[in-house]
DNA sequence: CACGCTCTGCCTGCG
DNA sequence: GCAGAGCGTG
């Protein structure tokens, strides 16, 4: 069949896109060539979502429509297309430089907005677009490029008065906006002791997620007295908020979307800005994010998301499911991409992610396989309780330290609760062995980091009572509760904010005693913020320090306070930092980003050391070998989500898939016949969910001999069905090991396979040889086989029989 | 107003 | 088991 000229030129060219893109997998070049209209990525664990993301970004503004157009040059000659085609045979890196001929309508970049759920995604991101402009750097800083919350910030700064916000508006993080809370159900005649505070504070976190506002909540309230507590609780702490010039988190997004919604001015001005929208992490989205996505992408439609169904893990806080689930109604016509194939994991430890998320119903259907081999079976390791359990993760460690095959920074700790850490730090620490922990206090969170804060937020914002109120008496400056009430009580009447009474004490009858005491803070709010005009910020910050007495409270103290003063200058670091990495600092950039920026963002990859932390905590994380300490039914899945339906049961199952997909090569589960955990010890069977892992990727080593131990530990495992048939165990990596147990399965003599020899699978069942790789002292078979599809498998951990 | 005592409640948690 | 809140007393 003979092709045209303009075919044959198509053809070449997408052929030399292919090629020079070559390092991607089909399905990942196919999201990267996608150019127009709704894109759904699912990406599963490990398939190198992060990479497609900022390839295809790179794309569009390098090539634009280039792989699909099909536009061609004039005139169109023989000689370019066989031009083309015998470009074929040059290497991807030599080919580069021949396809910015085809670029068809490239983006500029900054009509390009990338939005993650944490700053350390944004900033891989960012990083990963610069590498892609070596030569034209800062080109990739105008890729907007941000999180959520500060994708809105920048909006609201900008627009903010449309919706009755002035500029320098504060940020309430989740301590501040307990605190308005409090306030607010005493205003509204709530009883903390009918109705907790938590309760009350996440209700009104879960409305703003699904972008109810106060209204609107009591209106569907209805008769339902509870609700209807909350919904007065919600109208009064809007209205806290709104006196102090101030937004919480949920605000940031849900304010934004009221924004875009009743000023289409201003939504039109993004919508013509972005041409390209891209979502991050798309299942933990909530319908506040769904719908501001939708809002900023529907200029041109131009909206790709990526993320994963099966790691949707934080339905508690409000994301939902669905809107991943049913992208493609959303957005009639979306191209839907599935990644599966992973890069990250053995095959053994996906075959137990894939046979546990499997259980679940409400899900797209991906299964993840990988070219990287069977690898090392997992290890279930059974302990007495749970100081045992951290002996013997220390002691894995230390083995595998000692014997050079690993460093401390290969391993992760990942457990369900954070109270679960305390026992596992003791054995690390009694140990020698050096660890981080992420989670708990926060350096933020430490009190004389708020203090400060909260004093630079007062002079930044004037108007935000919560601060103020923070910082009046701290150090101590003999105004009490009462005259303090009295203040808030003006303000109200006045409609002014507490700093304003203050301002004008002299004013007000009832403020003659307190007078001299408020007019001094006033004064010194005052001075403050001149000095703020006319001092670099960490100047400055010395002058509030200063000033108002705070590090003269801490000096005075003594050795007790030493810490905290350590600590300040830590914050004054940062601030420093600030002012180096920021175009223009400013206050309120500088407590904008502090506000902002989480946990995770301070983790450092770089130090020697084991890392742990909660499941949660570690999705997009990755290590070459990962405990799971404490999968016990009771605890992982938890009791209040056994005694809860199955949307929970599921969420837990997905949460279990995280966890077991941080894996690179090994993975250990262990469970205790005791814990005691918050003060009580319980005893827990084995976690159901170990259980949905088929046994034959499990090799199970018994307590050992000589610990704390006891007898009759496996009685415990009750609930969960104890395996029929003996577990199989196996040689680890051929080293020999102290805690193999005696009963261990003889190694069978191992079988040769030919192509074309059909062969038994424990898990995958029958199949046929395709093809035999001898490697070093293994040997690698390709198998097709008859349902699980073809597979490469090492032979030594295949376990491969003759069918 | 500062202190020490008792009582309670406790997943997970981005920004 | 422990932190944080609430309460009573010097």
């Amino acid at each position: 069949m003979q092709q045209t000229l303009p075919q044959r030129y198509l053809a070449a060219k997408a052929a030399l896109f292919e090629r020079a893109f070559s390092s991607l997998n089909p399905r990942q070049q196919e999201a990267v060539f996608h150019v127009n209209g709704p894109l759904l990525v699912l990406a599963g664990a490990g398939s190198g979502k992060t990479t497609v993301l900022v390839r295809r970004i790179a794309f569009l503004i390098r090539y634009g429509n280039a792989y699909h157009s099909e536009r061609l040059p004039e005139p169109l000659t023989e000689a370019a297309v066989s031009r083309l085609e015998q470009a074929a045979s040059l290497s991807p890196g030599e080919l580069l430089p021949l396809l910015d001929e085809f670029a068809d309508d490239p983006c500029p970049p900054w009509r390009v907005l990338a939005i993650t759920f944490t700053n350390k995604a944004a900033n891989e991101i960012k990083t990963r677009l610069a590498g892609m402009f070596p030569e034209q750097p800062g080109y990739a800083d105008e890729i907007w490029t941000g999180t959520f919350h500060s994708v809105c910030v920048r909006i609201l700064r900008r627009h903010g008065e449309a919706c009755g916000y002035r500029p320098g508006f504060s940020i309430y993080d989740a301590d501040d906006s307990k605190k308005a809370f409090s306030e607010a159900m005493k205003r509204a005649g709530v009883d903390e002791k009918v109705l907790p505070l938590k309760t009350v504070a996440n209700a009104v976190s879960r409305a703003k997620d699904r972008l109810l506002t106060p209204e609107e909540y009591e209106a569907e309230a209805g008769r339902d007295y509870r609700l209807g507590q909350i919904a007065r609780v919600y109208t009064a702490y809007q209205q806290l908020l709104r006196e102090s010039n101030a937004l919480d988190f949920d605000d940031l997004i849900m304010q934004t979307v009221l924004l875009l919604q009743r000023e289409p001015s201003v939504a039109e001005e993004y919508q013509r800005r972005f041409r390209y929208v891209c979502v991050d992490e798309y299942q933990d989205t909530n319908p506040a994010q769904f719908a501001l996505t939708r809002l900023l992408s529907g200029g041109s439609r131009n909206l790709m998301v990526v993320g994963d169904d099966d790691q949707s893990i934080y339905r508690f806080r409000g994301a939902t499911i669905e809107n991943i689930l049913s992208f493609d109604k959303a957005y009639p016509g979306a191209t839907v991409v599935r990644l599966e194939q992973n890069y990250r994991s053995t095959q053994n430890i996906l075959d137990a992610a894939n046979a546990v998320i499997r259980q679940n119903a409400g899900r797209m259907g991906k299964t993840l396989w990988t070219a990287a081999g069977a690898g090392a079976p997992i290890h279930l390791i059974s302990c007495a309780d749970q100081n045992d359990e951290g002996r013997r993760i220390v002691d894995v460690i230390q083995r595998k330290v000692a014997r050079g095959e690993a460093r401390y920074r290969d391993f992760a700790v990942l457990y369900r609760v954070n109270a679960q850490s305390q026992s596992l730090e003791q054995a690390f620490a009694r140990a020698a062995v050096p660890y981080r922990m992420l989670g708990g206090l926060r350096f933020n969170d430490r009190k004389e980091i708020r203090d400060a804060a909260a004093y630079l937020q007062l002079i930044a914002n004037h108007d935000d009572n919560l601060r103020l109120l923070r910082v009046i008496n701290e150090p101590r400056r003999k105004i009490g509760p009462r005259t303090l009430e009295a203040v808030a009580q003006i303000a109200q009447e006045q409609d002014c904010s507490m700093f304003g009474v203050i301002e004008r004490a002299a004013d007000f009858v009832a403020l003659r005693n307190a007078r001299p005491m408020l007019e001094d803070f006033a004064a010194l709010i005052h001075t403050l913020t001149e000095d703020l005009g006319r001092l670099p910020l960490d100047v400055f910050f010395d002058a509030v320090l200063d000033r108002s007495g705070y590090r003269r409270m801490l000096t005075e103290a003594g050795e007790s306070e030493a810490e905290r003063l350590d600590n300040l200058e830590e914050f004054k670091s940062q601030i420093i930092d600030y002012m180096k990495h920021a175009e223009q600092p400013t206050l309120a950039g500088f407590l904008e980003e502090t506000a902002l920026v989480a946990e995770v963002d301070r983790y450092d990859e770089d130090a020697d050391a084991v890392v742990m932390m909660t499941m949660h905590a570690a999705k997009g994380l990755e290590f070459p070998a990962v405990f799971l300490p404490g999968m016990e039914d009771g605890l992982f899945p938890g009791m209040q989500t056994i005694d809860a339906g199955q949307a929970e049961m599921e969420e837990e199952r997905r949460l279990c898939y995280v966890a077991l997909t941080r894996a690179k090569r090994e993975l250990y589960i262990l469970h205790t016949a005791q814990r005691l955990l918050y003060g009580r010890t319980g005893y827990n069977p084995l976690s159901r969910f170990v259980s949905e892992i088929p046994d034959a990727l499990l090799e199970q080593s018994r307590p050992r001999s000589g610990g704390s131990a006891g007898r009759g530990l496996y009685g415990s495992r009750g609930a969960a069905p104890a395996p029929e048939q003996p577990r199989v165990y196996f040689s680890e990596h051929g080293a020999p090991s102290a805690e193999k147990p005696a009963a261990k399965r003889p190694a069978a003599p191992r079988e040769q396979f030919e192509p074309g020899d059909r062969v038994r699978h424990p898990v995958f069942g029958e199949g046929e040889v395709l093809s035999v790789r001898r490697m070093g002292s293994d040997t690698l078979y390709e198998v097709m086989f008859d349902t699980a599809g073809t597979k490469k498998l090492m032979a030594s951990y295949a376990r491969l029989r003759r069918a």
